[in-house]
DNA sequence: TCTTAAATTAGAATTATTCTAATTTAATGT
DNA sequence: ACATTAAATTAGAATAATTCTAATTTAAGA
């Protein structure tokens, strides 16, 4: 009995966590967008794609449009709420977990995870072009079955 | 005199290269991928889309269809000739380097740019899964204007 | 409640890439 | 040289992820 209520709870911290966010971005509050950050965030840090989101809203029996799934997306992007990686030339995937961090790309599942950001050490970066400046380092370690 | 003539020698260096390589593949040797080859390896190693490849082959007035193009970058591909780098999310790059190596990518330009292969040091890598065997690791720097 | 800027939506458009199916060509054997 | 055949080329259609358009609805403040 406890400890189902203990995993209830930590499902609602990422939810209200992500909720707060899109309360306190420029974002209007809408129904879709609350059901998204429902369906996003209930289980805690993972990567998808819009047509991932779109099964799952279906699955839910939601009717949001795919239009309104990627302006969320893009949207939610924009402000924070999620981060997207672009590694696959054919398909945008987007993560609840927006801190800096580094990923495995297993080709034949095309699943993204985390890797733990103690596990990855570079230990020497190139000098930037000196006409540029530096946005973010990304390692991907593809990986196979 | 004698400078010129080595430039010259120079650039044929990465031609003939590549052209043994197509020799030594199953690959026929058409007309078309040997133009393709010249016009790709000429100076040395770089990084393209289709698109690039198709309006060098314009301005050269050859006559390669677009599925041609993309047909021989592929196949290119497949036989280590060429390596394909996916970053983006909307285009395929294809690099004249088949060795395992890293990229600037400037997000305003567009661009691909080799990273020296001394000048990135992964001093700790993530265990692999256990289900999962390694393919490569890719280290994208991203820079802007 | 009124107003208005923002959000949602269906469907069309865009764009990189792949596919199809007909034609041409390279390479091999006679 | 000529015939055979598998591979290559090609135009154009198809595909698929994403964005755009323009009409309608809604959130939130006055
Ligand atoms: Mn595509
Ligand atoms: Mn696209
Ligand atoms: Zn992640
Ligand atoms: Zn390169």
């Amino acid at each position: 009995m406890d400890l189902i209520y203990i995993i209830t709870m930590k499902k609602n911290l990422h939810v209200n966590k992500a909720l707060d966010l899109l309360k306190s971005s420029p974002l209007k509050v809408t129904s879709q967008r609350t059901r998204l950050i429902e369906i996003l965030f209930k289980n805690g840090d993972h990567h998808f794609t819009a047509e991932d989101v779109h099964k799952e809203v279906d699955k839910n029996k939601y009717k949001i449009s795919l239009a309104t799934i990627y302006n969320c997306l893009n949207q939610f992007t924009k402000h924070d709420i999620l981060k997207s990686v672009r590694l696959s030339s054919d398909k945008i995937y987007f993560d609840t977990n927006t801190k800096a961090h580094h990923h495995f790309f297993c080709v034949s599942t095309e699943k993204l995870s985390d890797i733990k950001s103690s596990d990855v050490e570079i230990s020497n970066l190139p000098t930037i072009p000196k006409d540029k400046k530096l946005k973010s380092v990304e390692v991907v370690v593809n990986i196979s079955d």
